[in-house]
DNA sequence: TCGTATTTTGCGGTTTTTTGCCTAATTTAA
DNA sequence: TTAAATTAGGCAAAAAACCGCAAAATACGA
């Protein structure tokens, strides 16, 4: 990995996550303590963010912040971790969309060289700004509530795949409302993608299950 | 291997990749570390990659969002309205991505009741805000450089379907590069919008004509 | 066609950059 | 206060870049 490719990709994360710690960094992207300290310190003296003890701070993110907000995100961001260490390399991997598929996607190692296929748009944009994964939008009409494609024709496109594991978000949405006649829809794929996989994780926080 | 088709293909793995390393490209060529590195060299001088310590990165990874953007914003939204006005309720609508289309999305009566379909991946959500309007995302591998989705089957899924209007985005990368490879991938797609489409619009600013 | 000028390429030696490791000093947390 | 974690600075190995040079390839003009 180019070293100006790693400190783009420490901005990234930065932007992502307002706060990173060097020693996840360094795990993430398999090089030593030392070397991401004198990234983040090159990159603090051109101003791209703060550095502070233990890791950095995104620049832009000096507001106060919602406790709630960040409680939440911090599971979120713990959750993603541990299904993150989950994928390896070479697999192909379908996922739906949701708030903790984007903390998941974030989440991944950057050296990480695997295929995902997603109904969502938002986490096809998520996947495609990490630097070596393949990413495959699968596509149909697309759902406002959820920015999920759905119907037969993306059903019949994940029929087609053969993927090692199902990563799917639960969505408030789901137990809030049960089954609306949207969802019904999103249902309707989300099933194809279990059916599709040899493996199924569900991710979401306990709060979610109320 | 002439120089010249050296230089082509090294712009094309980057597109390919967005990175390249000196070590993989002398390897892969059967020229020496110091061709390539004159070659990044002159490349670089021609602002056609951004070279960095041990090889090369692309340049529409890194230059997506300056200035120039929002200083060219009215000009765009001009047009984009001038475009907007040109659609009409019930059409069947292809269009790509980038923000000229963006701008466009933005500007479309509220009223409006079409079907857009779409490789873009950030357009598809733009129109996806829209109250009344149908969206269509064609799926496919996601090419990270445009956000774009592109392939065969894209190509065919394009083929499939009969517009009324095909609204194009004159992307500043067409210009500058001429056709790379990758690009190679996005003018398929194209050329596919524009044969399955009645009628061709093409958008963008003056300032792109270069 | 031939000889000359120019460009391109590879090579060896040197310099610079990058990276990881080590130890001492500093900061943080309990 | 003490123990653990983090950081700074020095050092060395490896990788990459730089420099000049000469051989090879190419272009050009007579």
């Amino acid at each position: 990995m180019l070293k100006k490719e790693r400190q783009e990709f420490i901005l990234h994360q930065l932007n992502l996550h307002n706060k990173i710690l060097c020693a996840d960094l360094s795990n993430k992207m398999g090089v030593s303590d030392d070397t991401i300290r004198r990234d983040l310190q090159e990159l603090a003296l051109e101003d791209k963010l703060i550095k502070v003890h233990g890791g950095a701070l995104s620049k832009s993110f000096h507001t106060a912040f919602d406790r709630k907000m960040v409680y939440n995100l911090e599971d979120k961001h713990i959750i993603a971790q541990k299904t993150a260490a989950l994928v390896q390399s070479g697999m192909y991997i379908l996922t739906s969309g949701g708030t903790s598929i984007l903390e998941f996607a974030k989440s991944l190692d950057s050296n990480l060289n695997a295929t995902f296929f997603t109904c969502s748009l938002n986490a096809a944009i998520e996947f495609a700004h990490h630097p070596s994964i393949e990413v495959v939008m699968i596509g149909d009409k697309v759902s406002k509530d959820s920015m999920l494609t759905t119907g037969a024709s993306a059903v019949q496109t994940i029929e087609s795949i053969q993927a090692d594991l199902c990563i799917l978000g639960i969505n408030s949405l789901d137990t809030q409302f049960g089954l609306s006649e949207n969802d019904w829809e999103v249902v309707q794929i989300k099933k194809a993608m279990i059916k599709a996989s040899k493996k199924t994780i569900c991710i979401g926080i306990s709060e979610k299950l109320n």
